[in-house]
DNA sequence: TGTAATCAAATGACACGACATATAGTGGAC
DNA sequence: GTCCACTATATGTCGTGTCATTTGATTACA
């Protein structure tokens, strides 16, 4: 197999796998993974407006994830608000008290998934994964979206 | 960000920005990304069977892909038999000739997507990267669809 | 031989992802 | 003040992915 076709399969089984533990270690909770990065992001940074969220978002890049939130208010994690006085086009998301437990479960969580992630490679490998990586999503949403986390970090 | 958080939205969004390229660039030939995969397989290695493909396949591993493959003998560019005289549970797949006509459409614009792709780290670093992925994957379906294919590769 | 475990494929259900279009509120040009 | 381009969100549609269950054929074995 070619070697650039054997790093597209590799990112994409990697991505697959990931998500696949991911989602099982998440569904005790009765959540998706792409939930559970809105809700992380939510805790963080509530309030966000829809269009603010979803340039955050890496799942759903590109689009407005008006039906994700659809489906995390009714769950009854998120709420669901219109401004007072600014812009009555806009949606203000915050946790609810039930999003705000799930999400410090949603922690644990991918705290355990990290840890081992870590253990995959030396330093210097991850750094040099990252760095490759970083050059494939520049400039694009994805990219954009992760580039736009690390940037407000404090 | 800590690093194994950014090391795995980094290969969320290379999987999704290159899925999306990929879409981009197929869909003037009215295919989607999981159905060139099906096409590039069936061209090196047909017949097989619907289990047999599933196992190669890198999206959708560890179920059997019926749907997908359903919809690519609507298309016409995938024919489905039953052996004669062998396991009647069986269905044998192969390409029709509008399918090998597809299929080498779809080998072309892979060219060009690998050769992107062979650019954007040097030998050594596209190296490591192939090498902490394979860990990642190794030993699950994903991970065993690309060593399957590797395997019988001649 | 008969029956149970196993296996191949199909199907039901549900939540994405992505693109396109629709709806409604906003702000600027004039 | 009136239009108009623009923006924020919602929605239609389609093709996945994933898990669970079902259906029908085959194999193992009592």
């Amino acid at each position: 197999m070619r070697r650039a076709e054997k790093l597209r399969y590799l990112a994409l089984a990697a991505q697959r796998e990931g998500n696949r533990s991911l989602a099982a270690a998440l569904r005790p909770l009765g959540l998706t993974p792409a939930q559970s990065e809105v809700l992380r992001l939510l805790g963080d940074r509530a309030p966000l407006t829809l269009t603010g969220l979803g340039e955050l978002l890496v799942c759903e890049s590109g689009t407005n994830p008006s039906r994700l939130v659809d489906r995390m208010v009714h769950l009854g994690l998120v709420d669901r608000a219109t401004p007072d006085g600014g812009d009555r086009r806009q949606v203000i998301l915050r946790l609810t008290a039930a999003g705000r437990e799930r999400e410090a479960a949603v922690r644990q969580i991918e705290e355990a998934m990290y840890a081992e992630l870590d253990a995959v490679g030396t330093d210097a490998e991850l750094a040099t994964v990252i760095a490759v990586l970083e050059r494939v999503v520049a400039g694009r949403p994805a990219g954009d979206a992760i580039a736009a986390r690390a940037a407000r970090e404090g």
